[in-house]
DNA sequence: CCGATGCTTCGGTCGATACTGAAGCCATAG
DNA sequence: CTATGGCTTCAGTATCGACCGAAGCATCGG
């Protein structure tokens, strides 16, 4: 007996929801986020949500914001509908892993004051050196690497 | 009245500590790890730092098999003495940032499997095709990067 | 072999966070 | 203006992880 392609996409959505909770997304939140983007139709109300992800209307509430917050949602509102309609903003992505990639990179700044207190002391500063190198290292090559990506114009 | 170098260093090893705890390391085990990279001596006993950061012998004792286990912490036994030695592998933060690396375009498996289960539906797989497209990017361009490093031969 | 020392393990506590469901609030329709 | 529908806010609950400190265990010196 066959598993339903819907039943499948539930399963993979649960497993993308994980993926993201160990970053710290709440469970909720990459539930919506998976779900929004494999959809037909692309959009859906609070309510829609609510009742497919199985999940409280105060939660699908407070996830909702925080992903229109984050970019990564559009709310859509629509004279003469209460209902307001929520869809994924894909092209924001991109932005999703620029903040990571800017917070690995922030440890430099870190890493430079700890460098500057070792001044005058370069023996003790050997450790702390080699991190500051690498991160340093990092924020020269990782900016590069963006400007090369395919239409990185937006 | 100027405030001592050493309490400037615990101020600092409290901000370093903070930041790795967002991104998931416990407070202790950050403080370890600052303290570690600008103390001297270098090495230092699990009750020395226990003692230096006020942290219970347990809590020490969990941090350090933890760093020691990520690679980034050594410990240095030696006969005819009961305290080992620990001390800061700097070189092995590399791994770290790669670890970091690896689990951001890991998604890319997810967006995979996604679009597999899409086969067949291009117009609903647009928006995952989107996602999937820029960690496929991602994938093939920190590789790169990172070959580039210095003496990034070990 | 025995005492002392130092690390590890483990039960218990505390604080933080996700989640729920109900109450409140706003907007719309009649 | 009132009733309805829908979202948001919030108090309460449950779960989870960090942390502590004591008890247990291994190791070393005498």
């Amino acid at each position: 007996m066959s598993v339903g392609r819907e039943t499948r996409l539930s399963a993979w959505i649960e497993r993308f929801a994980a993926h993201f909770a160990e970053e710290g997304i709440p469970l909720i939140g990459g539930r919506i986020l998976g779900y929004l983007l494999v959809c037909q139709p692309t959009e859906r109300t609070a309510a829609e949500l609510s009742q497919e992800l199985e999940a409280s209307s105060g939660s699908i509430s407070t996830n909702l914001k925080f992903l229109v917050n984050a970019g990564l949602v559009t709310k859509r509102t629509r004279r003469g509908r209460q209902a307001a309609q929520y869809r994924i903003d894909e092209k924001r992505w991109v932005d999703l892993i620029q903040r990571k990639l800017d917070a690995l990179v922030s440890v430099r700044e870190l890493t430079e004051s700890g460098m500057r207190l070792m001044s005058g002391d370069p023996e003790r500063a050997m450790r702390l050196r080699t991190v500051d190198d690498l991160y340093t290292w990092l924020a020269t090559e990782l900016p590069a690497v963006w400007e090369r990506r395919p239409s990185s114009s937006r």
